[in-house]
Parts: structure tokens; sequence; C-alpha cells
DNA sequence: CGAGGCCTTGACCGCGGTCAATGCCCGTGG
DNA sequence: CCACGGGCATTGACCGCGGTCAAGGCCTCG
């Protein structure tokens, strides 16, 4: 667990006695690659850390499953409607590789959060975070090309061609493996 | 003032003290038509709540306007990434109409935030809310055509038509005049 | 009456989607 | 060990949505 109370120090460091409530809200555990971290149709409230290993958050989209994003390991994902609002996830989880995730339990987080200032504060910036992001992939898919999107893609994750298939990674960024594939070619 | 503690009343109702303490943030502004709520390059780290008028968000694009959204009366905006990081804002704020606009000190609010539970979970709300909206717009720009969007809009905002001119609507539906106006007479 | 802003209409084009075929890799079973 | 089958990636032909550029209509305001 140490390594998720160092990375919420990175934001603001937690006294012993929040650390000790909130660490009684989490549980480690270990999946194969292939397992369901949460599946579509669940309650997912709640907070997942990914330790090691990779997850994938997709959804079901007509008859095809997009990607929303891929989690690595040293951070945090969640399915948003189903956090906030108590209902079944539409958003699937799913370890693309041997993986350790800390779930945090998001009835005892919130009630957390009601009663202390700390981890209110983290609750805060992590939702502040995710909120940042979802405006900068609404940018990038509005004004960037696939070209575009997919040459930032692997500024920002170079390893990301070894551990994900390609068409997730399509999927991921808006088009089909088609189209990936003629991006691809056209580079070199 | 009385109407923005309704609104939150809404949410969850504030104390006698935490209204107090809230409204000690505020500053009710009248503006017209025209006028900047906020410009860009500004710092724009307030809250601002729409007592009545309408105002478009909108930012630089190239060398175009691009907006964002319109926020009608009884309604919360403010500039996602200059609350957080408290920089510059790309975002501008503009009167449609001439409006009523009560300000929230956001160096205020986020002192409050930090010592009283019941703005901090007002605050979260907001956020989350946010967040919400965010990702349903990346969904509806991803995987709806204009048509739909344009429907969408006209079916939640039945006035819209009446208060924004169509090449600030095109804009918001991220298409170019010329086709809004090719979908438009396509409808009859 | 003229100028400029807004909306519309037309011609053309490019990005990315769809559908279908082919190639490649790999695990399974005869 | 080879043959087969299936999943993934690629390639090609075709098409439609929406963008760009240019022109024209309409209103308002000076």
């Amino acid at each position: 667990m140490e390594v998720l109370r160092q990375f919420i120090s990175l934001v603001n460091p937690l006294s012993d006695n929040s650390w000790k409530m909130l660490s009684e809200c989490c549980t480690l555990r270990r999946y194969n690659e292939g397992d369901f971290v949460l599946r579509q149709g669940a309650i997912g409230t709640d907070l997942y850390f990914v330790k090691e290993g990779l997850l994938r958050n997709f959804y079901d989209k007509g008859h095809k499953e997009i990607s929303e994003w891929f989690t690595f390991e040293k951070s945090f994902c969640f399915s948003i409607m189903s956090y906030f609002e108590g209902t079944p996830s539409y958003l699937a989880i799913q370890c693309l590789e041997d993986s350790e995730v800390i779930s945090i339990s998001g009835e005892g987080f919130m009630k957390l959060q009601k009663c202390n200032f700390e981890i209110a504060n983290f609750a805060f910036f992590l939702i502040s975070r995710s909120l940042i992001l979802s405006q900068q992939r609404m940018l990038s898919i509005q004004f960037e090309t696939a070209l575009q999107r997919y040459e930032k893609l692997l500024d920002e994750h170079p390893t990301i061609l070894h551990r994900v298939p390609l068409h997730y990674i399509a999927s991921y960024l808006g088009i089909t493996p088609e189209t990936l594939s003629r991006i691809r070619n056209q580079i070199h």
C-alpha cells in the first residue's frame, strides 16, 4: 500500500491518522491478463489505483468496443458515471497484463471525504484532474487529425505499441483499425 | 443573492453560517450586451452564476472563435484551466444579452472549501457535474452527426434560436456556418 | 443609397468509414 | 511435422460527411 501513499503525497501529504482511515478502505487485488477489474453493468463506485500492470477502460458502442483509455501503473481510474451516480457501469475495466490493483471503496471514500479535509482535498484533486484531461481529450478529438492524435499518443506513451494491440489503440484514437494501418505506413 | 442560495439548496442546503461566509465572497455585477465578464488572457479564477441574461463562453482557435457553451440564467460557468491552475484564461466570457452575474471569488471560495464541509461538498458537486457534461459532450462530438447534435441542442434549449446567432451555434456544434445552413434546410 | 455583417447556395475536395479480400502469425490437432 | 483455422493487421475500391472557397441575397445602420 505504501506506493499509494507516496503517490498521494505528491499532491498533498496525508497525516498518519488520515492515511490510517484511508487505508482501511483499500484492498490490494491481483489479476491475470484478461481478467476484469470491473464488468459493464456492475456497480462500480470504487476507485482503482494500478500498482503494477496495465488496464484497458472500454465500453460498448453499437457492436463495437471503444477503448476510452489505458491505465498504466501508478495511476488512477474509475467509472465516472457509476462513481457519481451509483448506477451500473457502462464502462468495463480489463487487464491487458497481469496486474496488481488497489481498490478504494467508493462508499468508504465518500464518507471520509465528508469529515476529513485532507481526503476531501485529494478527492477534489482527482476529479479536477479528470476534468482537465476530459477537456483536453475533447479538444484533441475535435481539432486534431487522426495522424496528430496517433503521434501525440506515441510521444506521451512510447511503450504503448509493445503493450497494447493496434485495434485497441485505433478505437482509443476514435478511428477504425484500417485507418490506423494507413496512418502508420504513411509515416514511413 | 437569494437566487443563488436557492440554487445551491437544490443540491445541499447551506446552514446560515456557511451561507454568510459564502455570500461574503460574492459580488453582483450588471453587464450590457457585448460586455465581457472575462477576457482571454485575464486570470479567471472566479466562478460565475448567471442570475439573469445569457453568456457565451468561447476561445480562439487559429483565426476563429469557438463557442464552448452558452450559459443560461440560473446556471454556473467558470474557466476550468484558469480556475484549477490560476493561469491566464484562454476562455473568454461575453454577454449575448444584458445580464446580471454573481461572481464568486475563486480565492475566497477555495479557502472556504478547505475549512467548511458544506461548501467543500458543493464545490465537489459543481466539478463533478462539469466532468459529466464534459464526458457527454465528448461522446456527442465523437459519435453523433452534426444533424443529431443540432436536433439535440434545439430539444434541450428550444429558445436558443431566438437568443443566439447561428454562427455561434455552428461553432458550438463544431461545424462551419455553411454546414449548419445546409443542415437546417435539409430538415424542411 | 451604399457598406458591412450574417446567412445561404454551389462546386469541389479530403479525411476517415465501410466492405471485401489477402497476408501473416500462432495454437491446435491429425 | 505439417495442415488447418482463427484472430489480427494490411490493402484496395468506393462513398459520404463536413470543410473550403467563392458568390449572391438580405437586413440594418450610417
